[in-house]
DNA sequence: CGCCGTATTGAGCGCTCTCAACGAGGGTGG
DNA sequence: CCACCCTCGTTGAGAGCGCTCAATACGGCG
């Protein structure tokens, strides 16, 4: 039997939820980032924007999912990250004076709040909070993504689509328990670009799956049976 | 005929150098930094720390190359970055609280400067150059891993070679030329960690690569001979 | 009912891995 | 100085995984 925190803490190096708290915002802060900021809502399969692109202002999303993705120059599309709820995100490339290095689209109806880039450069330069939220955040994403990396060179695809699920569990997830069971809804090319593989294979190893019990599917949408067994073959630890 | 600055352009979201511009702190600053770090050395081979330790300090390298990399529990390593002269590092698991998600090696004899935590924390305490700069530098790394991760997810072993050897020709860079052949002196194992295959499967790649003009070898050193074919090949633009 | 986008299943091929043996080169001790 | 050993690199063969192409099923919507 496996410890239900030492899932939890492994499970914590390969995804990041936004590092920046409200909370740890003055009255005064919390008063500039209203002035300063206007809503957006998005159609499912909308585009936000495209890697290359200039990068405008900063987002929070408060309702809805997103796909962050990479399009290559043979026309294969690498899912990178699924934003859910209270992501804050697009400060990156500004802080680093780089274009878009991605694109980013609705997988479902969104609602973001938006802020343009010489306010949150406004806000960066007066809060030393948010500087040091943003410095452990970022360093936080740095082991994250260096772990997945890893995962990516190495692992086949059991391995990966077990670790997946595991991430998209919890970034369906709405309520607060424990290695619950989300509604995975995702269709099975976002999935398969997801994983990293095609998307015949996916369904082949989403059936294994099913067989020995991991998961369980209604419609499409997918849900986690046995956290235990897909933490155990997704290798990670 | 692929323009120069494209193709560095293109290399330059693959790989980092470290943001930190020792240029850019005042005096009092680099009396701070001065006065509180050690110089450390390494034999080749050495181990600077494992994954899992707790991140004691910072450190900058001052002469030699050093790997870093992750264990898997299978057993099997990924080399995630080559770090050479002037990489400062080790900050970022202090920054997020954590552990070190890797392990650092010597490649060669290696001469560094070591800083210990509680001076770093003051120093970036002090310094709004420090903070910006680092915000500046993670942000970046942010964008190259994940380039990397896409490239790592989807690529085949001849295009993630052929990118390896651009990423490592920089690494390994003596002179200030652009595009101009380094020394690559790398182990075949090692180099087989770092792209992510069985060293079998490199050796035949290498092999290939050197039939189409690609590279050449000398002892168990790599020159690169075609950028442009090799850049081609690489498929990152 | 038919259409279109999505999902599933099947077959065959090619890439990459693993296992195994052999070769080269440097270092050490007789 | 030579023989041996140990590490590292190279080559060969075979198996399995994952990809592509192609055909079929499903499901929502007009």
């Amino acid at each position: 039997m496996i410890n239900i925190d030492r899932m939890k803490q492994a499970l914590n190096r390969f995804h990041f939820y936004s590092g920046i708290k409200i909370g740890l915002f003055s009255n005064d802060e919390l008063e500039f980032i209203d002035k300063h900021t206007s809503t957006i809502t998005l159609e499912r399969k909308a585009l936000l924007f495209k890697q290359g692109s200039y990068p405008g202002g900063v987002y929070i999303l408060n309702k809805g999912k997103l796909k962050v993705y990479q399009l290559n120059y043979d026309n294969s599309l690498q899912i990178l990250f699924i934003y859910s709820q209270g992501e804050v995100f697009g400060y990156r490339p500004i802080l680093s004076n780089e274009y878009q290095p991605v694109s980013i689209a609705a997988i479902e109806y969104c609602e973001l709040l938006y802020m343009e880039r010489s306010h949150f450069l406004e806000l960066l330069s007066k809060s030393v909070s948010l500087s040091n939220q943003l410095l452990a955040s970022l360093s936080h994403e740095f082991t994250v993504l260096t772990n997945r990396m890893n995962v990516f060179a190495q692992r086949k695809i059991k391995e990966k689509l077990a670790l997946a699920l595991l991430i998209l569990n919890e970034k369906f997830r709405t309520s607060n328990g424990e290695f619950t069971a989300s509604e995975i809804k995702l269709n099975r090319t976002d999935l398969a670009n997801f994983v990293g593989t095609s998307l015949e294979n996916l369904v082949r190893t989403l059936n294994y799956f099913k067989e020995k019990g991991l998961i369980k599917t209604k419609g499409k949408s997918i849900f986690i049976e046995n956290f235990e067994n897909l933490f155990i073959l997704s290798a990670i630890e």
